[in-house]
DNA sequence: AAACCAAATCGTAATTATTCCTATTTACAA
DNA sequence: TTGTAAATAGGAATAATTACGATTTGGTTT
């Protein structure tokens, strides 16, 4: 089990939530992928094992991991996409693979380059997301 | 009547479509409004003059609005929203205003500062965004 | 102006992602 | 071991969007 899946369920037990195996192994599938996934994606990694499994299980515990920030999410032709976390330290966006969901971090922000554009707005948020095929999927 | 409408009918008869009271008043409405409107926004206003107007007609001009360049779309909550396109000739992205819609045009595009971060990417799109509240909506 | 035909529209059903709800089960603390 | 709040199953409800057969209409041709 990977250490950013042992400080997740750190985090769930310190917030009084409960331990469940569906949780770990959700868990698990995040932190083996780095990209993103939907929640057709997890449901259907999870039926395998645990066959009548239900929507609410899959869509309660994203959630709740997103709350956590135990997952990121972003929303991909109408649908949303979570991951593991990247190091929670330093703020950052991502080039998407649109075929398999594996990212890669970009170092720049673009937010730094613009003051003057911003006036009169109260900024809440951005997005900034490069789409593409990578190397392994094309 | 704008101008922008002017072309987007022209344009339509061009292309071999045909020229409907429902698709001006479709057009009108974009051509007055400079931001980011939903198929339901313009469902509301078709509904007042045209009571029974259908889905299917709504979606089926904005996407065909679309697909000739007259609209330009983003993705925002989980739902589709429209603008008419921008002066055609230049790239640009948008500060959008998550209240009203309403847009202000960034000159700044990340991608020119963006090299190294892309090798072995095949790059198709990218989106740069600023969620906000416009100045009128605070 | 009448006829014709492809395009446009209506009305409604189907689809997809997601959320909500109630009854039941389970983790874990006392 | 027992109590209880949390978690889950199973399915209904919602919301945005797409699909489709039947009908109507714009615009061209006769």
């Amino acid at each position: 089990m990977g250490k950013k899946v042992k400080e997740a369920l750190k985090k769930l037990k310190n917030h009084g939530y409960k331990y469940t195996d569906k949780r770990e192994d959700m868990l698990n599938y995040f932190g083996e992928y780095d990209g993103y996934r939907t929640a057709s994606d997890v449901q259907a990694f999870m039926k395998e094992k645990y066959t009548g499994i239900s929507f609410d299980t899959i869509y309660r515990n994203l959630h709740l991991f997103h709350e956590l920030g135990i997952l990121e999410s972003t929303e991909l032709d109408g649908e949303k996409h979570f991951r593991m976390r990247c190091d929670t330290s330093k703020h950052h966006h991502h080039l998407i693979c649109k075929e398999c969901g594996k990212t890669r971090e970009i170092e720049l922000c673009p937010m730094e380059y613009i003051e003057k554009e911003l006036k009169g707005f109260r900024i809440d948020d951005h997005k900034f997301e490069i789409y593409g095929v990578c190397y392994d999927c094309q």
